[in-house]
DNA sequence: AACTATTTATAAGA
DNA sequence: TTCTTATAAATAGTT
Protein backbone atom coordinates (compact mmCIF):
# COMPACT_ATOMS: atom_id res chain seq x y z
CA UNK A 1 0.00 0.00 0.00
CA UNK A 2 2.05 2.88 -1.00
CA UNK A 3 4.05 4.07 -4.15
CA UNK A 4 5.31 0.92 -4.83
CA UNK A 5 5.16 -2.55 -3.90
CA UNK A 6 7.87 -3.57 -1.30
CA UNK A 7 9.31 -7.20 -1.15
CA UNK A 8 8.48 -8.56 1.98
CA UNK A 9 12.18 -9.30 3.98
CA UNK A 10 14.02 -7.30 6.14
CA UNK A 11 14.66 -3.50 5.49
CA UNK A 12 18.13 -3.01 5.44
CA UNK A 13 18.62 0.36 5.99
CA UNK A 14 18.39 1.17 9.78
CA UNK A 15 16.62 4.74 9.52
CA UNK A 16 13.87 3.11 6.56
CA UNK A 17 12.94 0.51 9.00
CA UNK A 18 12.25 2.29 12.16
CA UNK A 19 9.89 4.35 9.60
CA UNK A 20 8.10 1.58 8.41
CA UNK A 21 7.83 0.37 12.23
CA UNK A 22 6.41 3.20 12.92
CA UNK A 23 3.71 3.69 10.44
CA UNK A 24 3.27 -0.25 10.55
CA UNK A 25 2.81 -0.19 14.26
CA UNK A 26 0.43 2.45 14.38
CA UNK A 27 -1.63 0.88 11.59
CA UNK A 28 -1.60 -3.09 13.23
CA UNK A 29 -2.81 -1.56 16.53
CA UNK A 30 -5.47 0.33 14.64
CA UNK A 31 -6.31 -3.06 13.42
CA UNK A 32 -5.97 -4.90 16.82
CA UNK A 33 -8.01 -2.27 17.94
CA UNK A 34 -11.22 -2.12 15.09
CA UNK A 35 -11.47 -5.99 15.51
CA UNK A 36 -12.03 -5.67 19.30
CA UNK A 37 -14.64 -3.16 18.59
CA UNK A 38 -16.31 -4.76 15.87
CA UNK A 39 -16.36 -8.23 16.83
CA UNK A 40 -16.27 -7.34 21.07
CA UNK A 41 -13.37 -9.72 21.36
CA UNK A 42 -10.32 -10.05 23.91
CA UNK A 43 -6.93 -9.55 22.70
CA UNK A 44 -3.48 -9.07 23.94
CA UNK A 45 -0.61 -7.88 21.66
CA UNK A 46 2.90 -7.48 23.02
CA UNK A 47 5.86 -6.17 20.76
CA UNK A 48 9.26 -4.44 21.14
CA UNK A 49 10.61 -1.92 18.23
CA UNK A 50 13.37 -2.25 16.64
CA UNK A 51 14.70 -0.28 19.44
CA UNK A 52 14.06 -2.57 22.26
CA UNK A 53 10.63 -0.27 23.23
CA UNK A 54 7.87 -1.97 24.38
CA UNK A 55 4.08 -1.18 22.92
CA UNK A 56 1.28 -3.08 24.54
CA UNK A 57 -2.46 -3.30 23.49
CA UNK A 58 -5.28 -5.47 25.17
CA UNK A 59 -8.89 -5.02 25.16
CA UNK A 60 -11.70 -6.96 27.19
CA UNK A 61 -9.43 -8.08 29.71
CA UNK A 62 -5.35 -6.66 31.21
CA UNK A 63 -3.53 -8.00 29.13
CA UNK A 64 -1.77 -10.16 32.45
CA UNK A 65 -5.26 -11.80 32.49
CA UNK A 66 -5.34 -13.23 28.80
CA UNK A 67 -1.98 -14.12 28.85
CA UNK A 68 -2.75 -16.11 32.01
CA UNK A 69 -5.90 -17.64 30.65
CA UNK A 70 -3.36 -18.24 27.40
CA UNK A 71 -0.64 -19.96 30.12
CA UNK A 72 -3.41 -22.14 31.62
CA UNK A 73 -4.61 -24.12 28.78
CA UNK A 74 -2.92 -27.59 28.50
CA UNK A 75 0.70 -26.85 26.44
CA UNK A 76 -0.99 -29.71 23.65
CA UNK A 77 -3.92 -27.18 23.17
CA UNK A 78 -2.41 -24.28 22.91
CA UNK A 79 -2.55 -22.61 19.47
CA UNK A 80 -5.65 -25.55 18.44
CA UNK A 81 -9.30 -26.16 19.05
CA UNK A 82 -9.81 -26.32 22.65
CA UNK A 83 -12.10 -26.07 25.42
CA UNK A 84 -11.72 -23.12 27.93
CA UNK A 85 -12.50 -23.32 31.72
CA UNK A 86 -16.35 -23.39 31.60
CA UNK A 87 -16.41 -20.38 34.58
CA UNK A 88 -14.69 -18.43 30.98
CA UNK A 89 -17.45 -18.66 28.76
CA UNK A 90 -19.07 -15.34 28.26
CA UNK A 91 -21.35 -15.17 24.91
CA UNK A 92 -23.66 -17.26 23.26
CA UNK A 93 -21.48 -17.38 20.49
CA UNK A 94 -18.91 -19.19 22.76
CA UNK A 95 -21.87 -21.09 24.41
CA UNK A 96 -22.88 -22.53 21.02
CA UNK A 97 -19.73 -22.93 20.11
CA UNK A 98 -18.24 -24.84 22.81
CA UNK A 99 -21.55 -27.10 22.73
CA UNK A 100 -20.56 -28.19 19.03
CA UNK A 101 -17.71 -28.44 19.94
CA UNK A 102 -17.89 -30.61 22.88
CA UNK A 103 -20.98 -33.09 20.56
CA UNK A 104 -18.60 -33.71 17.95
CA UNK A 105 -15.79 -35.00 20.36
CA UNK A 106 -18.19 -36.84 22.06
CA UNK A 107 -19.41 -38.61 18.74
CA UNK A 108 -15.75 -39.20 18.24
CA UNK A 109 -15.54 -41.01 21.45
CA UNK A 110 -18.39 -42.75 20.82
CA UNK A 111 -17.68 -43.99 17.29
CA UNK A 112 -13.60 -44.46 18.71
CA UNK A 113 -15.35 -46.87 21.54
CA UNK A 114 -17.44 -48.52 18.98
CA UNK A 115 -14.20 -49.34 16.52
CA UNK A 116 -12.26 -50.50 19.68
CA UNK A 117 -15.26 -52.94 20.77
CA UNK A 118 -15.00 -54.64 17.02
CA UNK A 119 -10.98 -54.23 16.98
CA UNK A 120 -10.83 -56.13 20.58
CA UNK A 121 -13.02 -58.90 19.55
CA UNK A 122 -10.70 -59.24 15.84
CA UNK A 123 -7.89 -59.62 18.38
CA UNK A 124 -9.46 -61.99 20.30
CA UNK A 125 -9.91 -64.14 17.11
CA UNK A 126 -6.72 -63.01 15.26
CA UNK A 127 -4.91 -64.75 19.00
CA UNK A 128 -6.94 -67.93 19.21
CA UNK A 129 -5.21 -71.18 18.64
CA UNK A 130 -4.77 -71.26 14.50
CA UNK A 131 -7.66 -73.23 13.07
CA UNK A 132 -8.11 -74.20 9.26
CA UNK A 133 -10.96 -71.95 7.26
CA UNK A 134 -11.49 -69.79 9.95
CA UNK A 135 -13.15 -66.73 8.13
CA UNK A 136 -12.41 -63.33 8.89
CA UNK A 137 -14.55 -61.68 6.42
CA UNK A 138 -17.62 -62.59 8.70
CA UNK A 139 -16.25 -60.44 11.44
CA UNK A 140 -17.25 -56.68 9.72
CA UNK B 1 -11.56 -0.52 2.92
CA UNK B 2 -15.36 -2.32 1.47
CA UNK B 3 -18.29 -1.32 -0.43
CA UNK B 4 -19.39 1.10 1.93
CA UNK B 5 -17.71 2.80 5.41
CA UNK B 6 -19.10 1.05 8.50
CA UNK B 7 -19.32 2.06 11.93
CA UNK B 8 -16.74 1.48 14.74
CA UNK B 9 -18.46 -0.47 16.64
CA UNK B 10 -20.13 -3.91 18.00
CA UNK B 11 -21.78 -5.51 14.92
CA UNK B 12 -24.56 -6.92 16.43
CA UNK B 13 -25.61 -9.53 13.97
CA UNK B 14 -24.11 -12.64 14.76
CA UNK B 15 -23.27 -14.04 11.57
CA UNK B 16 -21.90 -11.08 10.51
CA UNK B 17 -19.88 -10.30 13.42
CA UNK B 18 -18.98 -13.76 12.60
CA UNK B 19 -17.48 -13.44 8.80
CA UNK B 20 -15.93 -9.95 9.94
CA UNK B 21 -13.88 -11.63 12.30
CA UNK B 22 -12.82 -14.35 10.31
CA UNK B 23 -11.54 -11.91 7.46
CA UNK B 24 -10.48 -9.21 9.91
CA UNK B 25 -8.34 -11.56 12.13
CA UNK B 26 -6.60 -12.90 9.09
CA UNK B 27 -5.62 -9.63 8.05
CA UNK B 28 -4.28 -8.64 11.49
CA UNK B 29 -2.51 -11.61 11.76
CA UNK B 30 -0.59 -11.04 8.29
CA UNK B 31 0.06 -7.30 9.59
CA UNK B 32 2.05 -8.62 12.60
CA UNK B 33 3.40 -10.87 10.13
CA UNK B 34 4.59 -8.32 7.53
CA UNK B 35 6.16 -6.22 10.53
CA UNK B 36 8.21 -8.91 11.56
CA UNK B 37 9.36 -10.04 9.12
CA UNK B 38 9.81 -6.14 7.54
CA UNK B 39 11.47 -5.07 11.09
CA UNK B 40 12.83 -8.17 12.21
CA UNK B 41 11.26 -7.29 15.77
CA UNK B 42 9.74 -10.15 18.93
CA UNK B 43 6.27 -9.79 18.58
CA UNK B 44 3.44 -12.20 20.59
CA UNK B 45 -0.51 -11.72 19.68
CA UNK B 46 -2.87 -13.86 21.87
CA UNK B 47 -6.71 -13.43 20.89
CA UNK B 48 -10.01 -14.77 21.40
CA UNK B 49 -12.79 -15.34 18.71
CA UNK B 50 -16.20 -14.72 19.29
CA UNK B 51 -16.80 -18.17 19.99
CA UNK B 52 -13.81 -18.14 22.70
CA UNK B 53 -11.24 -20.41 20.40
CA UNK B 54 -7.76 -19.60 20.95
CA UNK B 55 -5.63 -17.80 18.57
CA UNK B 56 -1.64 -16.74 18.38
CA UNK B 57 0.99 -15.22 16.50
CA UNK B 58 4.60 -15.18 17.70
CA UNK B 59 8.28 -13.99 16.16
CA UNK B 60 11.77 -13.99 16.95
CA UNK B 61 10.87 -15.90 20.49
CA UNK B 62 8.15 -18.16 21.60
CA UNK B 63 5.10 -16.35 22.88
CA UNK B 64 6.02 -17.56 26.61
CA UNK B 65 9.22 -16.07 26.38
CA UNK B 66 7.90 -12.41 25.00
CA UNK B 67 5.48 -12.63 27.25
CA UNK B 68 7.96 -13.36 30.13
CA UNK B 69 9.94 -10.30 29.26
CA UNK B 70 7.17 -8.19 29.44
CA UNK B 71 6.66 -9.69 32.94
CA UNK B 72 9.66 -9.25 34.55
CA UNK B 73 9.42 -4.98 33.51
CA UNK B 74 8.55 -3.49 36.90
CA UNK B 75 4.88 -2.45 36.61
CA UNK B 76 5.87 1.10 36.07
CA UNK B 77 7.48 0.57 33.07
CA UNK B 78 4.98 -1.74 31.33
CA UNK B 79 3.09 0.26 28.40
CA UNK B 80 5.94 2.90 29.03
CA UNK B 81 9.53 4.08 27.97
CA UNK B 82 11.80 1.52 29.48
CA UNK B 83 15.19 -0.29 30.12
CA UNK B 84 15.23 -4.27 29.35
CA UNK B 85 17.71 -6.23 30.79
CA UNK B 86 20.79 -5.27 29.31
CA UNK B 87 21.81 -8.93 28.26
CA UNK B 88 18.44 -8.82 26.49
CA UNK B 89 20.08 -5.95 24.43
CA UNK B 90 20.66 -7.42 20.51
CA UNK B 91 20.69 -5.13 17.92
CA UNK B 92 23.23 -1.90 17.58
CA UNK B 93 19.44 0.08 17.12
CA UNK B 94 18.42 -1.04 20.58
CA UNK B 95 22.10 -0.64 21.68
CA UNK B 96 21.80 3.17 19.98
CA UNK B 97 18.30 3.72 21.67
CA UNK B 98 18.94 2.87 24.66
CA UNK B 99 22.20 4.37 25.23
CA UNK B 100 19.97 7.88 24.18
CA UNK B 101 17.57 7.14 26.69
CA UNK B 102 20.08 6.59 29.45
CA UNK B 103 21.72 9.85 28.45
CA UNK B 104 18.27 11.60 28.55
CA UNK B 105 17.39 10.26 31.99
CA UNK B 106 20.52 10.93 32.95
CA UNK B 107 19.51 14.82 32.52
CA UNK B 108 16.66 14.51 33.63
CA UNK B 109 18.41 13.22 36.88
CA UNK B 110 20.96 15.91 36.96
CA UNK B 111 18.16 18.72 36.23
CA UNK B 112 16.13 17.34 39.43
CA UNK B 113 18.72 17.20 41.85
CA UNK B 114 19.69 21.13 40.76
CA UNK B 115 16.17 21.76 41.26
CA UNK B 116 15.96 19.89 44.56
CA UNK B 117 19.05 21.74 45.92
CA UNK B 118 17.52 24.78 45.09
CA UNK B 119 14.44 23.93 46.91
CA UNK B 120 15.82 22.52 49.44
CA UNK B 121 17.48 25.79 50.32
CA UNK B 122 14.15 27.32 49.96
CA UNK B 123 12.53 24.66 52.11
CA UNK B 124 14.82 25.67 54.87
CA UNK B 125 14.62 29.71 54.36
CA UNK B 126 11.00 29.54 54.37
CA UNK B 127 10.94 26.80 57.73
CA UNK B 128 13.52 29.64 59.34
CA UNK B 129 11.37 31.44 61.97
CA UNK B 130 9.36 34.52 60.51
CA UNK B 131 12.37 37.49 60.34
CA UNK B 132 10.95 40.75 58.71
CA UNK B 133 12.21 41.78 55.67
CA UNK B 134 13.55 38.35 54.27
CA UNK B 135 14.38 38.93 50.28
CA UNK B 136 13.40 35.50 49.54
CA UNK B 137 14.17 37.17 45.53
CA UNK B 138 17.73 36.52 46.52
CA UNK B 139 17.49 33.13 46.45
CA UNK B 140 17.11 32.56 42.52
C1' DA C 1 -15.68 -19.47 -0.92
C1' DA C 2 -15.04 -15.88 -4.67
C1' DC C 3 -15.76 -11.36 -6.47
C1' DT C 4 -15.32 -6.28 -6.83
C1' DA C 5 -16.37 -1.54 -5.62
C1' DT C 6 -14.63 1.07 -2.16
C1' DT C 7 -12.17 2.35 1.70
C1' DT C 8 -7.92 2.26 4.08
C1' DA C 9 -2.91 1.76 4.72
C1' DT C 10 1.33 3.11 3.42
C1' DA C 11 6.03 3.99 0.40
C1' DA C 12 8.08 7.57 -1.39
C1' DG C 13 8.48 12.32 -1.86
C1' DA C 14 7.95 17.26 -0.32
C1' DT D 1 10.17 15.39 11.43
C1' DT D 2 5.40 15.91 9.78
C1' DC D 3 2.38 16.28 5.65
C1' DT D 4 1.00 14.84 1.06
C1' DT D 5 -0.27 11.75 -2.60
C1' DA D 6 -0.03 7.93 -5.76
C1' DT D 7 -0.59 3.33 -5.36
C1' DA D 8 -1.05 -1.18 -3.07
C1' DA D 9 -3.80 -3.80 -0.04
C1' DA D 10 -7.80 -4.91 2.88
C1' DT D 11 -12.39 -5.65 3.18
C1' DA D 12 -18.05 -4.89 3.18
C1' DG D 13 -21.44 -6.28 0.71
C1' DT D 14 -22.60 -9.29 -2.98
C1' DT D 15 -22.96 -13.77 -5.60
Amino acid sequence: MGRVKIQMRKIEDRQQRNIAFAKRKSGLLKKAYELYTLCDIQIALVLFSPSGKLFLFDAKKRIEETIHEYLELPCYRRGRCFLKNPNHWESMDEIDNQEKLLQRTLDQVRSRKQNLEVESKLFDVLNWPLQPNLEISSME
